[in-house]
DNA sequence: TTGCGACTGCTGCCATGGTAGTGTGCCAAT
DNA sequence: ATTGGCACACTACCATGGCAGCAGTCGCAA
């Protein structure tokens, strides 16, 4: 039998009554793919899921619809819902994609970043540091996504952020794996702090190189991964 | 009172019994919203749509779901759900997002691209100028939208041309206004057949040039028509 | 005339039940 | 021993019904 969660190590969903149940089964989820705690291929099943969390099947398939369309979960009419597999393919795309607009906002946001933005990012970069003391890699990884969210914000582009949100879904999973590497950690902290100093200068070449810098070296560890863990991927 | 739709003259919904209904339903309203024939600020009723496509409410609920990932529809719960407006913020953003992409795309097209995918867009063009001859703006339109991606399939970026798509929901409304104006549809064929040329000689920082120009001078009749046509956007 | 509260008619949200489609394994026929 | 077919279990799909939240209205009281 193939359990879908293995009892109680999974966090429990606690549910809040301001906002539609559909969002927060769909986040929560997402979280679980995300993390691996739903490792690719497993089957999901409305029913099973529905039950565990004691609601009815109905916003849990309709989570399921918007992970489908996310990519992260392959629905197959009539017989049932897989977590998507780790496709190799997809991968490259998505950091592709990603690589042409963070370079487009990194520019952007040497050219226009405001005080206040400057502040924020300098903020996070503490934040950073301290998850890093800490081997707190979980909230580590939680402050470099909102280090490129606030990229984003900084130059007004909230739907960029939501586009790169849906590709890093396709990456999120392979990063979760490589963060606890020794030396990883520090290493992305300094260029994050590198990008940050030439968006603070307003100079958007370097704020580009830096992060291509930064982009380049994220893409070979994971290239390095996708060698020494063949059977996480698929193609 | 605010009929959804006026009677016969929205193309009905047949229905193939082949494919989720809940996917058709999503598609319809899709092009009925980008080609203005559900205009934006209009209201939207998961009741009154069932019954005029002759469903239950499930799959048209499920199908605003997807379009309000997607931008196009607002849904206000417990409320109603609306045809979203046009926002000049974010057709700005899925502009711009839109820009780096097809840089991206045709740089690397220029550089990889197969006899076969060549013969593809050749064989496209010439679809183009057969519509335009005819003043077949609706499908002019369909091919336009058929040569970028083609584009992007031809260096296996599939993935980036969903984004695209997604970002596109933004734009395509605007242009369909556009397209019936004098010359533009000559101009854009002229400026497709540019690109094309550039790419079929693997001149990458050409095809570069040629997709800004294309996008530029789109870029300039979206605001010319934003400075005409004020009541048909917000913000 | 004006303020306010109950009422009514909407909406989308969630629960639940029936159905059709798909795969699996058993059993019989060869 | 192999294969064909059939029954069954399981899936996601779609229909439907009850419900809570919000708005607009209408009437009553100050």
């Amino acid at each position: 039998m193939n359990t879908l969660v293995e009892n109680g190590d999974l966090p429990v969903l606690t549910l809040d009554k301001n906002t539609p149940v559909t969002a927060q089964v769909y986040s929560h989820i997402r979280q679980l793919i995300l993390r691996l705690h739903l490792k690719p291929g497993e089957a999901l099943s409305e029913q099973e899921l529905s039950v565990k969390l004691g609601l009815s099947r109905t916003p849990v398939r309709e989570a399921f619809i918007r992970l489908a369309d996310e990519g992260l979960v392959d629905v197959y009419p009539q017989r049932g819902t897989l977590v998507a597999p780790i496709r190799i393919a997809e991968v490259k795309e998505a950091h592709f994609i990603r690589r042409v607009l963070e370079f487009a906002i990194v520019r952007s946001a040497a050219e226009n970043a405001g005080r206040r933005h400057l502040a924020l990012l300098e903020e996070n970069l503490r934040l950073q540091a301290k998850a890093q003391r800490r081997k707190d890699y979980e909230s580590l990884m939680d402050h470099d996504e909102a280090f490129h969210r606030l990229l984003s914000e900084s130059v007004a582009l909230p739907r960029a952020w939501r586009v790169i949100q849906s590709l890093m879904g396709q990456l999120d999973r392979v990063r979760y794996r490589i963060l606890p590497k020794p030396g990883h950690g520090d290493l992305v902290r300094q260029q994050h702090v590198a990008i940050f100093r030439a968006i603070q200068a307003g100079d958007a070449d370097r704020a580009e190189h830096e992060m291509r810098e930064h982009l380049d070296q994220i893409w070979a560890t994971i290239e390095q991964l996708m060698r020494d863990d063949r059977e996480f991927f698929t193609d």
